[in-house]
DNA sequence: ACCTATAAATTGGGCACCCAATATATTTAT
DNA sequence: ATAAATATATTGGGTGCCCAATTTATAGGT
């Protein structure tokens, strides 16, 4: 019971939900500061499987590199927050989000979400 | 006036949506039969984009070697349908989008998507 | 100083998405 | 039968997502 998120209890048989990190990244630092490692957590927790390092630390690097987040070191712990770039960014992509999945308003309940 | 969308008013600088086109696919024939080039256009209104062939038809390609689509033709079209299959993956598809996306369903308004 | 734990980061590889360009098949018009 | 238009399809290449495995850096304990 040490693992926090084991294999994958994987719902669907045929296809994955891949995509959307970046944005999820950006829309979670405007909710609050994190880490790396609780960014992959609070991630991993949506898509019902923890974010490894090789996935997340890419995606901030590239994020730092355009500028969109910045971090303050608080320890060994790297504190991410948004530019004001990046919150500009954020604010485009919600409009690009709201018309991507215009209609699938109704599906998005909070019956499998856990914390 | 004859190209149905054109070079792309890019609204976000940095990032892109990409990803979900499976998903998005089963998500619009689940409304409604559509060929190839209907679907193109359907979800290229969504990323205010027209799809290309080099996309959607290798898409299309996967999901009926899954056996999650199936067609019949009427003329030169191929009319897509969900099989019994593609509705369940749907469903559960829709189990995930709804973790993945909790707490952004604010987002999705009306306001930028036409038709 | 040394060890341990924690957080960050890189490497290598696979797959989905995506487009531009090109090619094939089918239907309709002449 | 031939041409034009429409719809489907493939090819080649780029990029982002994603993981397993490994490595580096930082902080705390003894």
């Amino acid at each position: 019971m040490s693992k926090q998120q084991k294999t994958k209890k994987k719902e669907s048989k045929y296809l994955e939900l891949k995509g959307f990190l970046s944005f999820l990244i950006l829309h979670e630092l405007d909710q609050k500061s994190l880490c790396g490692e609780d960014l992959a957590k609070k991630i991993g927790r949506r898509k019902g499987q923890m974010l490894t390092p090789g996935t997340i630390y890419p995606a901030l690097k590239k994020l730092r590199n355009t500028k969109l987040v910045k971090f303050k070191r608080f320890g060994r712990k790297k504190m991410y927050v948004l530019t004001d770039i990046g919150s500009e960014e954020l604010e485009s992509l919600y409009k690009l989000f709201s018309n991507y999945f215009y209609g699938l308003k109704q599906k998005i309940s909070r019956k499998h979400y856990k914390a």
